[in-house]
DNA sequence: GTGAATGCAAAACCTTTGCAACTGG
DNA sequence: CCAGTTGCAAAGGTTTTGCATTCAC
C-alpha cells in the first residue's frame, strides 16, 4: 500500500509554480482564494472562503471559488474536507470498521480494525474529547480496478 | 476518551425491541427498510433502500425512508456512512493529519498523527489496493464544549 | 492571439420540513 | 384513543453546469 503523496510541498517551490507546473495560469482569484485560505488557517467552506475574498476581488462569484478550491486541491496547495456530497449510505455491519470507496467501480468495502488497535493510538487526540462518533475513509482503487488499470499502463507503454 | 457503544446489540435482542425500548413504534415501513439494509450486506444509499422496499411497501415515500434510516440509527440498529451533509471544508495544513468536529460549537481542530503510525497499522486494508486519499473525521465535544456540559450536568443532579 | 478561466443564472442533487391523514399499542 | 408516523409536495442548502465574456501567457 502506497499514499500518494499530496504533500511533498518544497519551501522553495511558491503558489505559482505550483500552479504552472501544472500548465495552469495563476490568477488574481487563484491568488486571492489561496490567500485567503493561508491567512487564517482554519477550516472554512466555500462560502466563508468566497465572503472573504469578494473584499479583495468584488466582482468573483461563488462558482469560481469553488473552482479555484477545486484547482488549489488538485495541485495538492490545499485539502478538501468532508468532500462527501455523494448520498449518505447506510450500514448493518455494527462492528467498528472504516471504509473503503473505490474511485472506479464506485464499491464500498469494509476494512475491520486489526486487534486490540484503538484509534489514539495512532491519532494524538486530547486527553479530555467526548467522542461520539468518528468515520474512516480511504478511497483509491479495489483490488479489482488497480489491476485493470495497472494492465492498461503497461500496455500503452 | 471513551467512545459511546452504539454497538452492544445482543443476538436476542429483536429490532422491535430495539424500537419499543426507546418508547417507539415498530411500524411496517420501519421493519421493511430494516430488512432491505439487512437483507444484502452492502452500503444502500437512501435512494437505493427506497427503490427495494417500493416493492414491498408500494405506498412509502423518500422522506419516509430517510425517517426510518434516521430511528434506526438512533436505536444503533444501523450505521450512517458518510453523514457529512455540512458544507465542504478546506484546509492549508498538508500534514498528514485528522479532523474533530465539535458538534456544539461547531470548530473544527487538526488531529496529527501520532509519530512513525501509519493507518494500515491499525485497519486490515488489503494489501493489493491503490490509495489516493483518506479521510478521518471524529465528531463530538471538544473540550471547552465537554467541560460545559459536565458542569451543566452535575449542577442539575 | 488563443485557449483557459471567469461570472452569471439556472439546474441538479440530496435531504429536511410542514401539515393533514392515518395507525400501532 | 391519540401521540407517533406516514405521505406528499414544497422548500432548503450546497455544488455543478452552460455559455458568453474576459484574461493570462
Amino acid at each position: 500500500m502506497k499514499l500518494r503523496d499530496h504533500h511533498s510541498i518544497e519551501a522553495s517551490a511558491s503558489p505559482d509554480d505550483h500552479i504552472h507546473g501544472r500548465g495552469l495560469r495563476m490568477t488574481g482569484q487563484r491568488r486571492a482564494v489561496y490567500d485567503a485560505l493561508m491567512g487564517k488557517r482554519d477550516h472554512p467552506t466555500a462560502v466563508e472562503v468566497f465572503m472573504r475574498v469578494k473584499g479583495k476581488v468584488p466582482s468573483i462569484s461563488l462558482a469560481t471559488v469553488y473552482n479555484c478550491l477545486e484547482t488549489l486541491t488538485d495541485c495538492g496547495l490545499v485539502k478538501t474536507v468532508n468532500h462527501d456530497r455523494e448520498s449518505a449510505r447506510y450500514c448493518p455491519n455494527l462492528a467498528e470498521h472504516a471504509h473503503f470507496f473505490c474511485e472506479s467501480c464506485g464499491g464500498v468495502t469494509d476494512i475491520p480494525l486489526r486487534a486490540k488497535r484503538r484509534a489514539h493510538d495512532i491519532w494524538e487526540l486530547p486527553e479530555n474529547v467526548a467522542i461520539s462518533h468518528h468515520e474512516i475513509s480511504f478511497r483509491g482503487l479495489c483490488p479489482k480496478c488497480a489491476k485493470a488499470a495497472a494492465r492498461k499502463t503497461t500496455k500503452s507503454k
